[in-house]
DNA sequence: AATTGGTTCTGAACCGTTACGGTCCTTTCA
DNA sequence: TGAAAGGACCGTAACGGTTCAGAACCAATT
């Protein structure tokens, strides 16, 4: 109030110093090495800090002084609102967000347009490393990430070799799963995935598109399926495979009832996730096909509302594969060579997967 | 590969620069201002760099330059991982991260333990701005928060009347629900409410902490309880009103018992969250209380599960918060005084709520 | 009296970039 | 042919801090 009648331009720490008559240092520890002055003048220093609107230490300024940014980036292929919508994508959110709170870190979530190839947002980002979450392979976000100079982790992706990955055991997961309902004597199936490339395309999928997908993920699990239902006899080429560009309980129905328009045959509707599941499980519903007695269902994922219906699944861990991620990331150890990180998953049996009816012997020799 | 053979220190806008034997703005505008130089200088430039493995500039740098960090904070009362619990909360961040993506902003999860006073988070985010939702007025994080010298937006609290705020009329919409409830008959009712301040006290609450309550959102809403069933002629501090610290539908289950358990006789359920109702419904039907033929339970939010079960409740909109709230932080016209908005709420008349049994009448007369 | 040790504070270098206000050279047009 | 316009590039000065090696001072020890 006394010295300057009107604040022209915030005060600075070199100000705040002029004004006090005392070094930049003696400010500077004033707020980050309490000890390294005696306790009056910090006195004096934060009095006076406070009298002239002084706010502190600059965040940026520091930042980029120290070489920390104190945040680490997540990137996903999605809108940032996709996260919220998917009960999968926020069990791993809760699971990052969980490992940076331990490590006193903040959690940037980088906007990531699919739509737009702009990738400024990746090199805006002040970030001391980043989290890529299931984005498609060929992602010129991924791409940008990986030229920064900063750590990185990538969850659900295929292991690039470069950089540390936390992932489950798709393929084998899903193997596991198509043993379960082939051995209950299910041959005739179908299959509802998610998205397999950045294009939209609704419809039905053709095993080059299966063998091509740019989603790691979804690969993995369709060619667990191919693989086990080859092995049981079933030519997988005539199987009918359906992909939903968008993810929710609405692609779910539709999805399945493509599937069911195209071969009313099929004994049991395997999908990709459990939220594809539970929408296929109104489809199947609305044309008076009983769960699991005229048709099984299965699901991927093992979420809360799954669970609640008795979905025969494959639960993974998502929430420890965003800690598991985090921790990665924020691990200060030497970083020899990139680690690779499988969770394990479980596979559910529940109330959506019995025997085809007339039972498993009766179909046991034809296709 | 020609010119260092080892890279000790990672090039810079200036060692490219030099390399290049140009300034470091011809540098800097190949990256920014691709038309204020050659086509044919950009490309050597941008060449250059990717033989040194320059990165492109540095975004702290950049950042301390143009004073712009380029993302918005979110201050959460909560552990970070809670918001990813609580629907409402989900809702939130929702649209707060669709507004972010509009502008092309990061969204930034500040860690903010409530256990500890440590504000160094906040201090050290590098953001243009915050938002601050739902904590308690008096917590020294939002205390930080003001202090910064950034816009700021304030959800779910009071007005403080120097930064914009956003929120819903808490106080008018359960006054309105209450009424819906005295019309139908109900005097004798137990309440459930979330945490009314930063120290946990699971049990019943006095008068004077409903008056004190730290969070404005609980506050208003008991405040409006209050009010509509005094003017009914019901003698408010003989309710029960029963806290919880911990947000979830356990919370709302042994809430709802000990309110029961107090009063067998009431003959409505009145819980400020849909979550708590959710729970107490289970309660209900543990104790053989039909709903709502035995006693009636309502919420506050309109959730998707309480929509499912038909839940009695106010729904607000929590996406629209979200986006509202990132709206006016992110809106760069000039400020003139702070704003204050007001979203509309809308009572869900559901099937959880109906005249207490005996009918309106019979107990017209009595407390 | 000289040395030692500890505390407190300082000076200067450095972090990597962009804003600002030029200069210089070539082209265009009356 | 000279003036004006425009394109291409540059030099300097911030931006707001942190860090580290000392300097200055004082008390205690040798």
């Amino acid at each position: 109030m006394a010295r300057s009648m009107h604040v022209r331009r915030p005060a600075t720490l070199a100000s705040l110093a002029a004004e006090l008559g005392v070094s930049r240092t003696t400010v500077s520890n004033a707020y980050n090495r309490p000890d390294q002055l005696s306790p009056e003048l910090r006195r004096r220093v934060l009095d006076t800090a406070r009298r002239l609107g002084y706010p502190g230490p600059d965040p940026v300024a520091r930042s980029l002084r120290t070489r920390k940014a104190g945040a680490v980036g997540l990137l996903l292929t999605e809108n940032l609102s996709y996260a919220f919508r998917d009960p999968a994508a926020i069990g791993f959110l809760e699971g990052l967000a969980l490992a940076c709170e331990d490590a006193g870190t903040g959690l940037l979530l980088v906007p990531a347009n699919p739509e737009r190839e702009d990738v400024a947002s990746v090199h805006r980002a002040g970030v001391d490393g980043f989290v890529v979450y299931s984005v498609p392979d060929d992602d010129p976000h991924l791409a940008a990430v990986l030229e920064r100079p900063v750590p990185t982790v990538v969850c659900d992706q295929p292991d690039l070799g470069t950089v540390d990955r936390v992932g489950i055991d798709d393929r084998g997961a899903m193997y596991e799963l198509a043993r379960h309902l082939i051995s209950l004597g299910h041959r005739r199936v179908g299959v509802v995935c998610m998205r397999l490339a950045r294009d939209r395309n609704d419809g039905f999928v053709t095993p080059d598109r299966q063998h091509a997908a740019h989603f790691h993920v979804q690969r993995n699990r369709l060619s667990g399926l191919a693989e086990a239902f080859s092995e049981a006899g079933v030519d997988w080429s005539q199987v009918p495979v359906v992909e939903r560009f968008d993810h929710n309980t609405a692609s779910g129905a539709s999805g399945a009832a493509q599937v069911l328009d195209r071969d009313p045959q099929i004994t049991a509707l395997i999908c990709t996730s459990d939220v594809l599941a539970l929408g296929a499980m109104t489809e199947a519903a609305r044309r008076g096909l009983r769960v699991p007695h005229d048709i099984s269902v299965t699901g991927f994922d093992g979420i809360r509302a799954g669970e609640e219906v008795g979905l025969t699944t494959v639960r993974q861990p998502v929430l420890e594969k965003g800690r598991a991620a985090g921790k990665l990331l924020l691990d200060t150890n030497e970083r020899t060579r990139p680690r690779s990180v499988n969770l394990a998953t479980e596979l559910l049996i529940g109330k959506t997967s019995a025997a085809p009816r007339g039972g498993a012997e009766e179909r046991w020799f034809g296709p």
